[in-house]
DNA sequence: ATGTAATTTCAGAACTTCCTGAAAGTTCAG
DNA sequence: CTGAACTTTCAGGAAGTTCTGAAATTACAT
């Protein structure tokens, strides 16, 4: 039997640990396995090559990578002189996390969005409704925040974005200073419906 | 048939909502369900409440509400003189967006920073493990300066976080501005052997 | 055009998860 | 103690999903 025998045991905790974490997320186990399976190879892959590891049907791997393909996680090479379709994941860490940002985003949240807006432009009739518009709003809020900070974040250079990041807990003590500097005005009242964009 | 009769169609949209999203994500249907409900009452609810207005079995209620009381969700309650439970969510978003991100971190965060650790230890032998280990590195890194990052927001009170998501666009410049006070050196070098970093 | 190598689709088998009603457990008033 | 009011557990049926091999399709070399 050709199990997984060239993956070293590294090799398979890791493939083996995204097939778990897969079924946590919306992502199934064998997708997890074939992504990263395609992550950590040093080359990239074709359906065979990956069903013969995993040990999966070679259509199950079709399924798999069309899905993968979908979610922007593997790209499609083709070698020179080889018909067969190779993938491979990019290799940039924080690109891969921008563009799974994207796409939950597109999938997931705009729609509850969406949703939210529709229902905020109601006129509520009772109390529960007056109520429970008040949650959505919110809930549109506070999703609404958070992405447009996102956006303005990925729009940054990675290794400013990172920096970001790594500034970790100066960041307050930035804050305190930019607001001393821009004369304190700097920060926006809750709500005005949008980006009042700081001073 | 007593369907979900005195639930007005804004809330049953709502509800139904987060029922399909609850599936995208890990938590199925009727949990997702069963929070958006309570997340929207004006008052907390038992799990009678719930079952009659969601039509799902007494025991599915009691089972989905253990599992958001298991992701801090929701809170049990007791009415004086009323021997039922009731349960009720947390009112503030960015409260419950903080939880959530703790919970998750803690089951699905935690254990694969712990498997890559444990990966890194070893010591390839092959040019393929070498490879394989390289790319691991390169994701515990990201995960773990999100994580070291997201703390430091964690820790912020709310109003401050929210404050530092309204900047947005003005991130970038207040980062320039802090470079150039701090003179320049503010920037901790990812980890040696990694990050060019930023000239 | 034809044949071959590769990929995709698809119907149903295998598996997993979810949901229910019945039974058992818990708590508390009297 | 007893029994009523709740809550939880659990076995098995229902529903949903994943996976497979066979057949269809596509892409290309000759």
């Amino acid at each position: 039997m050709p199990l997984q025998d060239h993956l070293p045991p590294l090799n398979r905790e890791f493939v083996a640990h995204f097939g778990e974490m897969g079924s946590k997320w919306g992502i199934n186990r064998t997708v997890g396995q074939i992504y990263a399976l395609i992550f950590i190879s040093p080359r990239a892959l074709n359906a065979d090559e990956i069903a013969e590891q995993l040990e999966f049907s070679r259509s199950n791997v079709s399924m798999g990578l069309k899905e993968l393909q979908s979610w922007r996680l593997v790209r499609l090479r083709h070698q020179p002189g080889d018909r067969r379709e190779y993938f491979d994941a990019p290799a940039d860490v924080w690109e891969i996390f921008r563009v799974l940002a994207e796409e939950r985003r597109r999938r997931e949240i705009e729609p509850t969005l969406s949703m939210l807006r529709t229902a905020l432009l109601e006129t509520p009739s009772t109390d529960a409704e007056r109520h429970a518009q008040a949650r959505m709003r919110d809930m549109h809020d506070l999703i609404d925040r958070l992405m447009t900070w996102f956006d303005d974040v990925q729009k940054l250079a990675p290794e400013t974005a990172l920096q970001l990041m790594g500034m970790g807990a100066t960041v307050t003590r930035v804050l305190e200073l930019k607001d001393r500097i821009t004369g304190k005005g700097g920060v926006r009242p809750a709500r005005a419906d949008k980006q009042p964009d700081a001073a």
